[in-house]
DNA sequence: TATTGTTATACTCTATAACTATA
DNA sequence: TATAGTTATAGAGTATAACAATA
């Protein structure tokens, strides 16, 4: 039931149904609830990161539909890039240009090794630390992906328009 | 010690020491890693979803550290601004509209609820829903974290621009 | 039968802390 | 003493499924 547990939790309320297809109660203007799309965002509609946050879930959403067929993440994505184009590099290095912790790059690193696709190699001059290289099947697959990610990009400009597009990455290059 | 363990996971590699203040070694052009910054994006930079998702990172923390004296993060914000502007909303009516899950605006809302800011009140129209309904303490609240919200919004213009500000909320308009 | 609110589970991500082996 | 990689844990956030009350 809708009742009451723990602290909060009243019970019942009123309806607001949403996009509802036909007949919906008694009166045709809807209880106090609203009649669907008409929700006002109030001071959300000023806030960038409102905005921002919903295009991000967007954009990401897509990539995720794009890349499926070869279960590829954003994160992932980015990883190996960045291994493929400098190779060597230390997890720590990658992690902070990426900025993602370097605890959690273990497991993103684990996984993409366990594909196959990079081998963390030893070196001589710093035991401490993996050089991050692409399997020759990591080479392979990445040109894969690029493919793939490009076709994504070209979904984003579908979306929001060629120009727009470029002007947003323009507009936020200082934070790559 | 970094070594195997159980399928990946190889053992030591190579430097590649990040923005190290003074000596690192005994070569003055870093082993084969990378010296600092100069680590390329390569494919990245022309992803939009990149930028977009390292702007939102930025802008979610300045939010959050802004709004740090009230604990308020920014959904917690985004509810109750929805809430502050259409009294009466049910559950499935805010979370259509933010985008939330259902299951997920439950636990919002028993925060919300418990903090005395939001109350689920019963109606005669749909027993199962409750209308939500900011508090008298709600909307005092809701009234300072506007004022500490538009004070995070100038943080964005002054990042990245008053008019690449406008120009941006103005490209991602409909995602709102 | 379908919907609302709720509970529960699992998986991703973020944020830390601590530990080992190195430097 | 500090750093690289690892492990572990806790908290958000996301995605689902299932259930009771109600429509």
């Amino acid at each position: 039931m809708a009742s009451q547990q723990k602290t909060s939790r009243k019970a019942a309320g009123t309806a607001a149904a949403i996009r509802r297809p036909r007949s919906h109660g008694a009166n045709g203007a809807a209880p106090n609830g609203e009649a669907g799309d008409d929700i006002g965002l109030d001071a959300l509609v000023g806030h960038a990161g409102y905005a921002v946050r919903r295009f991000q879930l967007w954009i990401f959403q897509d990539f995720i539909k794009t890349l499926a067929t070869v279960d590829i993440r954003p994160t992932q994505y980015s990883v190996m890039t960045v291994i493929g184009a400098n190779p060597g590099l230390s997890q720590m290095a990658v992690a902070k240009r990426l900025g993602i912790e370097r605890a959690r790059l273990v497991h993103l690193l684990d996984s993409l090794e366990d594909r196959d696709f990079v081998s963390r190699v030893p070196s001589a001059t710093d035991r401490r630390s993996h050089a991050l290289h692409l399997t020759a099947r990591g080479k392979t697959a990445l040109a894969q992906f690029k493919r793939l990610a490009a076709e994504h990009e070209r979904h984003v400009a579908e979306k929001i328009g060629k120009e727009n597009r470029e002007h947003l990455l323009r507009i936020l290059a200082s934070f790559t």
